[in-house]
DNA sequence: ACGATATGGTTGCAAATGTAACCATCATTT
DNA sequence: AAATGATGGTTACATTTGCAACCATATCGT
């Protein structure tokens, strides 16, 4: 009996998927085109511009990004001198980043870039289409931390 | 001026990101898990399901899928034996598929998987929260489809 | 009818990603 | 204080991906 249609077009997974290439690939040819730098560069320099020195993990916590994706990214963000390390002085383990001026210096453009971008979804999408969506986002942001993923950052700390 | 905060969290390409990467990523498990197929098979295999033979081309753009992963997908599926292809005899370039009879047995089992998920889904989100994400995803896939991105495929035919 | 161009589809190669194993350090137990 | 286990972070390896070049066939312009 439930044999009946099935549309992938209709299916929310795939739906959501399409909506999230489409939107995040036409935002990074812009930052990729300008810096040349990858989708998790751009993340982990947004996370230290805006809540300034912190961890690794913490990065990963504040972007959702795994452990590896955020330690190449690190890397290629130090050897552009965009932001330094330096080790804790008391647990040996970790180390903090922060951005170096330049780094500042480019965080400060490309937010402005996101901004820009962001104006122009909302100015396609419509101001209604963007309240569902981000109500729609919110329902399911709250589904994600409940199932474990949690993140949200306070101030510091991871 | 425009110099003040910006939050990852708020911005629209990475909150739809993360999103479609949870929905997108639990739902892949199911099926991964039970079949060990991966998302361009399980798309190729819905395409070629609900809407029958039709080329590569055709399920490109059913399931938004660059012709590399049909090209790759189609081949897994044909050596499961899930799909065939036939050569057609007029244009001699293209080749229609078509699903086997383990095929659409597998499609069956797989798009019951499908809603199931789909309503564990709604009832995670919410009725209120599915209708407006359902909208705002309308909104985008209009822009996508203004972009020039277009799929909308009649009863049959690229 | 012939060269240029386009189209469906595949493949080679480089880059991106995920997984698991790993190293070093810290915490806990005994 | 030694053994056990956790934690921050990196790295090796296999898999997945994207891009561009490619092959074969078809179409168009002349």
């Amino acid at each position: 009996m439930t044999t009946d249609s099935f549309e992938l077009e209709q299916f929310l997974p795939y739906r959501l998927n399409r909506a999230a290439e489409f939107v995040g690939l036409r935002f990074a040819a812009h930052y990729k085109a300008k810096y040349g730098m990858t989708r998790p560069e751009w993340r982990t320099l947004a996370a230290l511009g805006s809540s300034g020195r912190m961890t690794s993990k913490a990065v990963g916590i504040h972007s959702s990004m795994h452990k590896t994706k955020v330690s190449r990214a690190v890397f290629a963000l130090e050897q552009r001198r965009w932001l330094k390390r330096s080790q804790d002085e008391t647990d040996r383990r970790l180390e903090h980043l922060e951005l170096t001026a330049t780094g500042q210096q480019a965080y400060r453009e490309l937010i402005e870039l996101a901004r820009g971008y962001q104006a122009e979804l909302e100015a396609e999408i419509g101001e209604s289409g963007i309240r569902m969506l981000a109500t729609g986002l919110a329902a399911i942001e709250q589904v994600i931390i409940r199932s474990g993923k949690a993140k949200l950052p306070e101030p510091d700390e991871a």
